[in-house]
DNA sequence: AACTATTTATAAGA
DNA sequence: TTCTTATAAATAGTT
């Protein structure tokens, strides 16, 4: 639809090509959005320059870009999860430079962040939930910056892990613990037992003695108790 | 551009905006294709009707839709977390009209899967296990479908949920049968050596007799072993 | 689903 | 970049 037809093709010309790449792709955006509006429909957009540059369209049913995005996020999550297994080293490369290009384009969000996290260095719970409760608040979601989002979830993810991670070791370390003091207590019970054994017999011998009927019975009861396995 | 010039407000004819949107949909796909050709980019579309049904286009710079969209999952996905905190009830039942809606575009998938996840109902981790590689090994990415990806990824959530769950619950059985056998072995152990006191005492009493030395060492040494806490 | 009168998008040029 | 303009493409209303 211009002085001439161009067929569809990659366009070689450097310029020529960023001076379409430019009006196509507002004419893409505009699209898209006059298609949700005029069909009452749910559209997201995403582009990626051939130099990497994000632009991004959506009808944002709440003023929020993510419910329209949910079900693509389940595939592309799940595709990614189930391929990060068997990834190339070329795909890793692939992820770290689009992560890079985050942190580039919301550096000063990131930077604002880091300065809080660096406050909560030495891992103080606490504080960790406090800067989460303060992002929820301020987040009627179309204020908060993306950068700030995407690095505090990584803050949570740490503290899950590290919490989770800590339980296990804690759960491990009591049930040693608990165990070698079995193992003690079983011991000294086994020594009293025959100690008293023993003491026994030698009275017995000595002088006929009886042991009072309450006595015995207590130990009998004591030393039959059945041990919980 | 068409016989006349049309506002871009909601169509109110049900019928002409079904048409509309056909139409639409169809150019805004074309026209995204004929940009990621055009000027080497990377493009995703997603298109959700009305009717909700779900319509995309995505550049697939290596045969799959997911290079592209990860950031945006990054995006989405970290926004998703963060307020599901906070979602309202109306909220929620969107994702659960969502989540329905993938189960019934995907019937058959589901279903093809199902009668696998049918085998391995009882929960054999072996099976599971067996099942997940060979979906890795069947997913030269793009000829396995989403589906089936969407519901293998259950299993496994599912799968992980159920054994750290179990896990914490095993851990604090064992410690609590641990706990309540130290409290029998330490109450026996108390009346043993009580009873020994009495004994000796007694002994002692009656005709004056003495413990021999190696014997008061034996029990001096185990009731004065440090108990682990 | 086809047709076609119009509008809209945009390629090339400035 | 931005504007202009000739022309290609898309599509609204009609059949």
């Amino acid at each position: 639809m211009g002085r001439k037809k161009l067929e569809i093709k990659p366009i070689e010309n450097k310029s020529s090509r960023q001076v379409t790449f430019s009006k196509r792709r507002n004419g893409l955006i505009e699209k898209a959005r006059q298609l949700s509006v005029l069909c009452d429909a749910s559209v997201a957009l995403l582009v990626v320059s051939a130099s990497r540059k994000l632009y991004s369209f959506s009808s944002g049913d709440n003023g929020t870009v993510f419910q329209i995005c949910w079900d693509f996020y389940k595939v592309i999550n799940r595709i990614f999860l189930l391929c990060s297994a068997v990834a190339s080293m070329d795909y890793l490369k692939f992820l770290v430079k689009i992560l890079d290009r985050y942190g580039k384009q919301h550096g000063d969000d990131l930077k604002a962040l880091d300065r809080q996290s660096k406050a909560l260095d030495s891992g103080s719970h606490h504080e960790l939930l406090e800067l989460v409760e303060s992002k929820l608040e301020e987040s009627n979601v179309d204020n908060v910056s993306v950068g700030s989002l995407v690095q505090l979830e990584e803050h949570l993810e740490n503290a899950l892990s590290v919490t989770r991670a800590r339980k296990t070791e804690l759960m491990l370390k009591l049930v040693e613990n608990l165990k070698e003091k079995e193992k003690l207590l079983e011991e000294e019970n086994h020594v009293l037992a025959s100690q008293m054994e023993k003491s026994n017999l030698v009275r017995a011998e000595a002088d006929n003695m009886e042991v009072s009927p309450g006595q015995i019975s207590d130990i009998n009861l004591l030393v039959t108790l059945p041990l919980l396995n």
